[in-house]
DNA sequence: GTCTATAGGCTGATAGAC
DNA sequence: GTCTATCAGCCTATAGAC
């Protein structure tokens, strides 16, 4: 209710339209067509006043960069409400990652293909662990395989989910650099990953 | 030896000059350092030469794409000479992907990270169907695991040589954009995909 | 084919008035 | 905090002389 806390209040509505603003812009033109002069123009400032809110473009990139990879967690832990069974959590894990490079391409290359710097910086800072959970959410049915026996005992289903990370980001990625390749679609590679992964790490029997 | 015949040699020599000198920039210095100016200065020559023997900055980086694909190729090819067991191939074509991903990564980055329309270019260029000899080597172990009966008459190697694919492209790129990131490393990663890969296509057989 | 010179852009960032 | 004005630099590509 101070006038501090108004002001302060403001001071973050305009941060977050601006961070708003740049998000449109990457969504419909491309990173590349993210510039501080059209963030500017699309909130009706001076170029210069961004400055007063983020030090540099750098800063500004990271800080939607982290919104991105928060989004991204949140659609993973969307996508297995409701799933029980650990092979369909899987499933929905996978399917949820690809969508979300698919309907958000230019978020998906910021965060993940664009800049090396910026990625490993927004990965290490402290408020971003989002990243460590969401592998922790891809680890879990792995580890729920193991008890419930379906999968040997000395599987390591960090490893696992650190494969199956690398499988979808694989995918994604691939769909954004190279449309068409590989020929095999989307929906058969994540089930032929997960169906051997999971059958791959089976208890070893005897075979005739 | 006719002069024309001369000339045409020389024009050649100075095309792959320019090729040259664009590819050290890039391992140097990165892609976003390739500008006409810095190759024109490498080669000592002014920078509106280079538009007689390339139309334009775009059809350059596809030139140099395309020796970086065939380069990948080349690289997959011997890493398998001499090998036959087809899980050791298997491995070596893995290896070799990701090996070459990091030793040329700004490279990696032209051909399957920076521009979607270059790297679509490129793979449909008639000339370049390196991409698709460099599937059928990673496909052919597959077949060979079928016929030997390790894996099922079912399985489709193509539809695992993709799959393969999707993985070491997978690998190269979280590489290349998190170092550090997933923590398990390149070889134990490729090692469990092959794994389980081979072993979840084993044939069926009854289980206690 | 190669040069010089330059057109015609764009960019991130800052100084200083208000 | 926001503005105007601008710095200082970069870029691709072309015109026209030789």
């Amino acid at each position: 209710m101070p006038v501090t806390e108004r002001r302060e209040r403001r001071r973050l509505a305009l941060r977050d339209a601006i961070l708003d603003a740049a998000q449109s812009i990457v969504r419909d033109d491309g990173l590349h067509s993210l510039t501080m002069r059209r963030i500017a123009d699309a909130i009706d400032y001076s170029p210069a006043s961004l400055y007063a809110h983020f030090e540099s473009r750098e800063l500004l990139l990271a800080a939607l960069c982290r919104e991105g990879l928060a989004a991204l967690r949140l659609a993973l832990e969307e996508s297995i409400q409701g799933l029980r069974d650990p092979r369909a959590r899987l499933a929905a894990l996978g399917a949820a990652y690809v969508r979300f490079a698919r309907e958000r391409p230019e978020m998906y290359r910021l965060i993940f293909m664009e800049n090396p710097a910026l990625t490993k910086g927004v990965f290490e800072s402290i408020d971003s662990d989002d990243a460590a959970q969401a592998l922790a959410l891809i680890a879990a049915p792995f580890t729920d395989l193991r008890v419930a026996g379906t999968i040997r005992k000395s599987a390591n289903s960090a490893r696992l989910a650190d494969l199956l990370w690398t499988i979808v980001h694989g995918i994604a990625s691939l769909r954004l650099a190279c449309p068409g390749l590989p020929a095999t679609g989307d929906a058969t590679l994540i089930a032929t990953a997960i169906a051997t992964l999971v059958d791959g790490s089976q208890p070893r029997v005897a075979r005739s």
